[in-house]
DNA sequence: TATGAATGAGCGTTCATTCAT
DNA sequence: CATGAATGAACGCTCATTCAT
């Protein structure tokens, strides 16, 4: 039987491809159990994508494209960073990190997928891609502030940049398994503040325990109005 | 006498099969490639294993025993260590560490592949296992220093354990992957310095600066010597 | 629509699958014989049949239920018989038979296959069960003969019921392995004479030979006008 | 390790073979199956056959070579039984069919294996050739009793034939799967009355009734005194 | 003779991909 | 665009047979 022409084919089928990856990792979905959860037949598939792998990369590929945007806007706003005082920088480091883990919420399937090595060895690679990137952003932030003197001068950069994206790592290896989406603010709030005091000079240390009380109080505050 | 069997067809077999499925994956990974790369036929695979999974347990079973054994055994040590002196209790912890990570790293490459879930889907909530015992396991640590006083009274024990436990996982994740055995004791010391940092009250993140620094320098002292 | 089903393509494997496990047996068959021999792929085996096995017992099925049927309405019409006169019971207890043979012939490969073993050990109870069946309708055929003065008063009851029963089992045997259809109504009033007068009461045996004498030549007749 | 050269080696092959074969049929029987069984190695195995064939080949002509040379000796026996009296010509009949089916039950297991197709269709034409066999000589002595008198003159030969071999292959079928010698006399007393009733001249019937009713009761104070 | 490790052809089954409609 | 029957390469596993000792 035929079915109505649907302009959503291709989007059902992506959205359809995402569950079955995830579900059973790139090389355990079937074809046809993603047609079939897009109620479209296996032939409609290979109309829209060359290959399985094709479509993997294409789910793959969106996410990470969105989230090489806002690494990229990131980065582009660190050099204006320069000279600001603690609080704003604090309070914009937050942000930052917020942009980022909100979009990892959004991908959270994929992402996991990739994390978990779903994607079988072939896409391995791509963790240690990210893995490099944030280690080398971290070891760039930490050499920053080292040189701006709001973090201790005895630091080890290598070590403490690993230390550091260890921890974010590790917090979006958490999110990207929540079934509900937590207090992504909450849950920032507590690493920056390890972070900082693992890192912070005593002053950055006070600011940074000053900021967060105050950003923890407005967040209570509207998560009560809501 | 029967034809003397290889005596080191098997071993042949599961470092191939390592090698093979590190490559390319429990599923992707062939039988005959394996046997290929031990010289042996796909009849002696059959030999020495029920099946391909069985082999892959097996490599498994022999890294997760050894960890578990130091892991029961530290676990047994910890009831001991209630009012020992800071640095004492700082030199343990940092030896129990380096028996962790040099388990890691003898069984670096099955480590890996499970980490990187190249053992398909199947074999997924085994990270899950051991990543939540090592944050268990944190958690009641940071409760105990937090009633021994030498962690801050301020710290929620959950957000701690999970920073520290992501902080270890970091630095598992980047030890599997590493061609050359690094200095793991420096790795340690600076990933031990950091949470120290994070977590400790004044008294401990002096006791612990000292001890560091004399513990470098005796490491230092035997590489020259050696 | 999709690519119109070749609508011959699951007779013609069941058509092929059939004539190759009688010829090599059920694991003596390779699927590739089967498809080659219906000129489809392999593939295509598994569009029709979960297993190769499965396949065998669609075949089966099909035969067993048509005999199935055929029994179970004998065994009602049985309940109707008593205090008939001999000739009508001797023509109805033919023509039982003339279906029941007629439906071995009709299915005589697959009948074949099974009465030989061909089924792998597998399925020789079924041999068991159809043997059973019938020795026990011939005992209570017997015992009812008896009781109805019929049948002999001296007979052991479950010799006469293997003997006579034995009788049909080889013209069974016999039937499936003919190339062009027997006269199948002389070779049962063949072995319905030497029957009754096994076990018959003279006056039985009186009747049959009228009986039988009538129905042959009407049955000559049929065929010279044929 | 290896074991003390065993003289028995072969035959107790043979003995593990049987069994196997009987219990898994030909393809279904594993060599591993049969050394284990003789606690043998698969080596020694083809030390004495060529190949698993081989072996199932050796069982079965030693059985079928008994049965033969019975075979033969009652075919010369039977030139000799002209112009003898009915009661000993039932005798002899008797005791004819008494040492075949004696010989069945000895070999009963390979018997059965064959007549059940077990052997794999290789050999199912040995079925055909028994039972082509038989039914040859039952036609042979169904035309000599005829020819004799003994057998009623309206008979059609080759009907008649079959029943009779139809007869006793049943028989041979029911014996093959006892697990406890029956009384094999008695049996075949039965299967005979039957046979002459159906097939003989009223003088011959009572000539058996008689040889019957005494061969029963000695056959019975031969049980009692053992 | 005896052993049992090693071999490798072979088969059932799966599933990505193609193609006739 | 859509369908789903058809294809066939691939792979896991088995087991008869060989062979070095």
């Amino acid at each position: 039987m035929s079915r109505p022409s649907d302009p959503n084919a291709r989007s059902r089928l992506l959205a359809a491809a995402e569950r079955i990856f995830i579900e059973h990792g790139l090389d355990g979905a079937k074809v046809e159990d993603i047609t079939r959860a897009a109620s479209l037949s296996k032939g409609a598939f290979y109309l829209h994508f060359k290959t399985k792998d094709d479509a993997f990369q294409e789910i793959l590929a969106s996410a990470l494209a969105e989230l090489g945007v806002i690494l990229r806007e990131l980065e582009e706003q660190r050099d204006a960073w320069t000279d600001r005082p603690y609080p704003v920088l604090i309070e914009q480091w937050l942000d930052a990190d917020l942009r980022i883990f909100e979009c990892l919420w959004k991908h959270r399937s994929i992402m996991r997928l990739v994390l978990e090595g779903g994607g079988s060895p072939k896409y391995h690679h791509l963790i240690d891609v990210f893995a490099d990137g944030a280690q080398q952003t971290t070891e760039r932030l930490v050499q920053h502030g080292i040189e701006q003197g709001y973090y201790r001068a005895d630091l080890d950069v290598k070590q403490a940049g690993c230390f550091v994206a260890g921890g974010y790592d590790r917090l979006a290896r958490r999110l990207v398994r929540e079934r509900r989406k937590p207090n992504l603010e909450r849950w920032l709030l507590g690493v920056e503040a390890l972070c900082l005091r693992a890192l912070g000079t005593p002053e950055l240390i006070e600011a940074c325990v000053n900021v967060h009380a105050q950003r923890l109080s407005e967040s209570a505050r509207r998560r009560r109005s809501a």
